[in-house]
DNA sequence: CCAAAACATGAATCGCAGG
DNA sequence: TCCTGCGATTCATGTTTTG
């Protein structure tokens, strides 16, 4: 298959990141997940990013070195994430205190633009044994658009769904993964040390793409990502170079059925949902000419024209044009602003737009 | 005095903490809390959606020309605060995405081993207005040793007692600063734009220093660090530039008493109620996006959406809302009235949601 | 005087489509 | 690419005003 020419969509590439994502097209994916190695210092040895050892020699130079090879490893995958993603794409990574410093500071010097972090919270965390630390209990995650003037994509009305109808928090409450989830080898040992919990993904994926998005993930481990793009109805390109969990993401992701259309949906943005001028009640006789039409507090009232603008006095315009001068506001959404009466209370016009739009439905 | 035979205990210097630090001796300071300038860089203005205006941080010590001068800065006081630490001593700087990534990687490159990234969750953070990102609800601690070999101080006992007996973890839930703990000036305006909880330094105090050792805080603004320090009998070294800020410190700390070292001042935890959102049954795969949901006499039927909301024909919404459109009464529990379907038998949400509860227990 | 409602505010990197 | 105009968008908590 000839990369640069057609993507390997929907496929689990065995070998080195980098140099396969070279091998990309430019503005060609609309977002990255990656969860990227940080065996820094976490044994008594030494590992470089390519897991190869580093000789154990405790001095400062060394120590330098090594944060300098991370770095460089770091910059490299970074780039080619930035090269390969849209304009409006953005790049999730998640990473510990051990290396999401490096990681942050570099994407921005990149050029990324940083949205949010994001914390997982651990529900279930495991405990500091020698009691000489708080409890590891959290990781970080890093939302970045691409670029600083980047259009970049929210489902923010799917992601307050998903929280009870409150703003979803930049701190996420989520389990380990374990249980029937944990991919084990024969011996029932766990194969990949830190897989992600789908609900993870099922929430970053959610957040920050739409159906049909191509997300990239240059790490992919035991391919959480691209299981949980395949059950949203999301495209992926998932790298790994280890052959024992590129073998097991294949047998993982034919196992998942994406989910029907009305299951990979979300609620749609209020911007995504019809245009409906006000121009439209007043032709179909749900708002006549004539109407009057009042705030909440019935403090000022105004009269409907027959082309979908407002009358008060000398003043006319549209709904919102209108209602931002009467208050003497900057700017002002006259669909919720403006009420008109029926049955004896009022009703916003946003009600009636509302209702129009279920009934053609 | 001369600061370089002299340590000024117990003392707020004006001045710039830099210039300040260079003239203290080496290794005589415990502990250090930096609460450096964040680096916002924040263009235009901000209404809420009542059209109000954000009173947002917009002082000249926030202004820095790009990402390298403000490396600059940071590695300057760094560099500083780690020649003026005691061999065991630690350091905390707290900060935001805007800055806490940059400086992480600078106190890792001058030798600072990190202990820990500590979690501020706000309980009552400022909301995201305009819906385009997450809630910005948390900023980040960062606990240092002066070295990987240091042998720093950590009072785990202290810690788990102030937890109800449980490890303390590494995401700390407190509400802002306000109320009458906010210094404001003669017309009830907050004097300093961020000025934090006590409650957080107490916790940051308690964990890591003992009586009577020394705090330097070259960040003092409004004296946070210095008043807390002074409640839980330690002694503090406070810098502050801002003239205004110096005079509010003076007055505060003379107002605090030490407390008796019996250990009952601490301050406690909140607990959290157990909310789930149905949303993080969806997510954890609980019951999949597509499902299909029925009453309990299976005469309506929806299907489970991605987003934790439910979908019928052109209806949408949360499994309340949906409950009782289709049942056409004002309200409804979507608990108890939606089922699914287990081992051939109806289960309520709720049953699902009590399972989930006990498992995480 | 009390209860209820209204108001105020917090480290904020806070539009988008169409012409 | 720039310009114009539509119209989307808030949670927890403490304080003040109103009934």
């Amino acid at each position: 298959m000839d990369l640069t020419r057609e993507l390997p969509l929907d496929q689990i590439m065995r070998g080195d990141s980098i140099e396969l994502m070279r091998m990309l097209p430019p503005a060609s994916v609309h977002c990255v997940f990656a969860d990227p190695p940080y065996n820094l210092q976490l044994r008594g040895e030494l590992r470089r990013p390519d897991d190869s050892l580093v000789d154990a020699v405790d001095e400062d130079w060394d120590r330098f070195a090594d944060f300098a090879a991370y770095d460089e490893f770091t910059r490299a995958w970074l780039t080619e994430c930035r090269r390969v993603l849209r304009k409006d794409g953005t790049l999730w990574v998640i990473g510990a205190y051990h290396n999401i410093f490096r990681i942050g500071a570099i994407l921005q010097d990149l050029g990324f633009w940083i949205l949010n972090d994001v914390i997982w919270r651990k529900s279930n965390p495991m405990p500091n044994f020698r009691g000489r630390r708080f409890t590891n209990a959290h990781e970080t995650l890093i939302w970045a658009a691409r670029g600083r003037d980047s259009r970049y994509k929210f489902n923010y009305q799917a992601m307050k769904a998903l929280n009870d109808d409150l703003q979803m928090r930049s701190d996420w409450l989520l389990p380990l993964c374990t249980g029937a989830e944990r991919i084990r080898n024969a011996h029932g040992l766990k194969l990949h040390p830190t897989q992600k919990p789908e609900a993870l993904l099922h929430r970053v994926l959610l957040a920050s793409t739409a159906p049909d998005d191509i997300v990239l993930d240059p790490f992919a481990g035991t391919g959480t990502t691209a299981a949980v793009a395949r059950r949203l109805s999301r495209r992926y390109i998932a790298i790994e170079r280890h052959p024992a969990y590129v073998e097991a993401a294949l047998g993982r992701v034919r196992r998942v059925r994406p989910a029907p259309l009305d299951g990979a949906s979300n609620t749609p943005t209020r911007r995504e949902a019809a245009r409906i001028p006000f121009g439209n009640l007043v032709e179909q006789g749900i708002v006549p000419p004539g109407t009057t039409v009042t705030d909440r507090q019935r403090r000022v009232a105004a009269t409907v024209a027959a082309d979908g603008t407002l009358v008060c006095g000398p003043l006319r315009g549209s709904i919102h044009k209108l209602g931002s001068e009467v208050q003497n506001a900057p700017s002002c959404n006259g669909w919720t602003f403006w009420h008109v009466e029926r049955d004896g209370a009022l009703v916003s016009l946003d009600t009636l737009r509302a209702s129009m739009r279920t009934a053609s439905d």
